[in-house]
DNA sequence: GTCGTCTATTCTGCATGCAAATGATATGAG
DNA sequence: CTCATATCATTTGCATGCAGAATAGACGAC
């Protein structure tokens, strides 16, 4: 259960110490504040963590530190780590900077994405289409992260693309809290049905149109669903 | 003369732990490596800082992991950190990024500015033009960043705010390389002047457009300024 | 029974110590 | 003289140890 699906954003880092203890930590933490086993709000242990991983204090907590830059973790000073409570009110600042971002994404990668770019996001669009049907929320998200991932990327703008996929990581959180409703993935590929026909078409200004509509409809949604969802804040 | 103007930007952090060491350490590095002390691509050895601020490896090591995330260092496995590197591409990356935040802060602000908040604009707005005649370029980029961050701060949207300040902080590494020009000064000003008009008359599209363009042509006039000061990267 | 205070335990934050990896220097072969 | 190799010094990464703060619990006052 906590394994799920593998979300392609999890295996990069901002920090590229690929082979130190403390990267690896970075990388293991998110997997499990991202699965939700420290519910939010919850204060994360040092010790405990420590025994998990195997490892001493100091990487454990070098990697907290970035989690905390990251947003991830706050840090209380000498009151030890929590998980970043999610917050309604930041839910709409969230979704809306994505909405933003994106908008940027669409203006860009309209213009700039290449063949390879077009290809990849055909295909992933077409896996989406036939996922949709069956139903399957899990698969379902990881395959709309990838895309959305493909459209920052198209935008070949490395930072922004840091940039996004730094913020999609902590709202994948979010799935945990709101469960996946099935008539709102179908309205989101329909929503992804006029982006790749705007970006069929090169057509800039409407493909940020839809982008940053399909993130408003999405914050709504999500900020719905968690208010419905009541005080159940893990 | 390390002391410099005082930037506000530099005094947050994402990271709150204002009272232990390590986050101290984060500030006073910043700092540093805003101030140009180390130049560009140089070798940061632990032990060097450590006896410059005086605390031992454990938190000077944790704060370059939060410098690292945060993009003012490279953190190479085993082979130490190295002030990250000014990329003449990754310029423009920086400034399209720049810009879309801006344009996104103006849609936002144009709206959602309050009374305080539009006395505080005009308020650096009219420092800024009796600055400018005078032409001391640190006071002007100083204020100058007062002013775009009071204008993200307008936009209501922390998160937004948040990731624009970052993004402001690795750019103000790039004035000690491109050493400020009057003439650009006084187009900057101009830009400010329309910034204004536009936020008053609270006009979005026009303020949005503003903002791009300002950046559009600031990031255009520091590269040109980079590479006409040749291969000086410090 | 409730609130305030004091004490003990737990946990955090930092300093230090040690092993491994990297880079530099010296030595020798070609 | 150039290049390859071996040895050594430096530096990084991690584990451990210790002092101080914070929390929990007991005790006593009201």
């Amino acid at each position: 259960m906590t394994a799920g699906t593998e979300h392609a954003l999890l295996t990069g880092s901002a920090v590229r110490n690929n082979g130190t203890l403390h990267a690896q930590i970075v990388r293991k933490l998110r997997v499990v504040l991202l699965n939700g086993e420290l519910p939010s709000g919850a204060r994360i242990p040092e010790a405990d963590l420590c025994r998990r991983f195997q490892v001493s204090r100091t990487p454990l907590r070098e990697a907290l530190k970035v989690l905390a830059t990251e947003g991830f973790i706050e840090l209380r000073p000498n009151r030890g780590s929590v998980v970043a409570p999610i917050d309604p009110v930041e839910i709409g600042h969230v979704f809306e900077m994505k909405g933003g971002l994106e908008q940027q994404i669409g203006l860009l990668a309209a213009v700039r994405a290449t063949k390879d770019d077009r290809v990849n996001l055909e295909r992933i669009h077409a896996r989406l289409g036939a996922l949709e049907t069956r139903e399957d929320p899990a698969a379902y998200t990881a395959l709309n992260q990838e895309f959305h991932h493909g459209l920052a990327s198209a935008s070949k703008n490395p930072l922004l693309l840091q940039t996004y996929d730094n913020l999609q990581k902590r709202i994948l959180r979010l799935r945990l809290v709101v469960n996946e409703d099935p008539a709102r993935l179908d309205a989101s590929f329909n929503d992804h049905e006029g982006i790749m026909t705007a970006l069929r078409a090169g057509a800039r200004l409407d493909l940020a149109e839809r982008l940053v509509d399909h993130n408003r409809v999405l914050g709504e949604a999500v900020l719905k669903a968690l208010l419905e969802s009541g005080d159940r804040t893990g």
